[in-house]
DNA sequence: GACGCTCTACTACAGTTGTAGTATGCGTCA
DNA sequence: TGACGCATACTACAACTGTAGTAGAGCGTC
């Protein structure tokens, strides 16, 4: 479900990345999940979750208290496609992306084998 | 050279790719190297040029005729490094990066020991 | 030297994004 | 049951982005 195609802003996605990650949250706990020096004021945590609200990326659940509880209503694989989809459009691929993190040393050769193993094991 | 922290647009980073490629060009060059349907008019890609001098990434070098020419002031490494950074912040590191490229299909089994073999020789 | 074409410089403007304030409502505790 | 406090709904706004028009200058051609 979830029909994607949902444009998302840098602050859209990590405030999504909160609700992956919880389940489900109200704007107060997903303030306080917000890990920066320069947090941002409740309210404009708040005005995220209701544009997120509006593009249906986000919906609401449940109501506790006068406090609404809201969970995530696209799948982080499908935000995730689209922002890797634009990186590769833009470095021209996949291959040359992972080529770059290994000679930046993001990506260690052990991490590598790591994956490769894992990728054979689940195709099997 | 080339002072980094220069945060570039979508369609500025396109037209960046543009000069990485082409080295040098006029606005009308950059305006005809952009393959898309929905091509941007001449005055638009001037403006984002204009816009990517006043950042420091571009640089005049010469002029022929009444036309300017450009060329890149940052490198395209910085600026991918940037971009690949604040993937990585998002997806939470490269090895979940790259498990979604094998696992989504961009990336192949054989391409991950094109690469690793590649690290090794560069590496020693 | 005048004309026309192309280029630059400047200006404009609406939509998006980050950021937050204000007003008002609802629950809870005394 | 009234007051306090937190939550929501609504409003605001400046900066950034994509998009492009207009005015005026320079170059090549006749």
């Amino acid at each position: 479900m979830a029909s994607e195609r949902i444009a998302l802003t840098k602050f859209e996605t990590e405030v999504m990345s909160v609700l992956w990650r919880l389940g489900e949250a109200t704007v107060r706990e997903v303030q306080d999940a917000i890990d920066r020096n320069d947090r941002p004021a409740y309210t404009t945590v708040q005005t995220i979750i209701q544009r997120l609200e509006q593009k249906g990326a986000v919906r609401r659940t449940r109501k506790e208290g006068n406090a609404l509880f809201f969970e995530p209503a696209i799948t982080r694989k499908s935000v995730y496609r689209r922002l890797v989809d634009e990186l590769l459009d833009l470095v021209g691929g996949s291959q040359p992306l992972v080529a770059h993190l290994v000679e930046s040393g993001k990506l260690s050769l052990d991490d590598l084998k790591a994956i490769e193993k894992a990728a054979k094991k689940s195709r099997k």
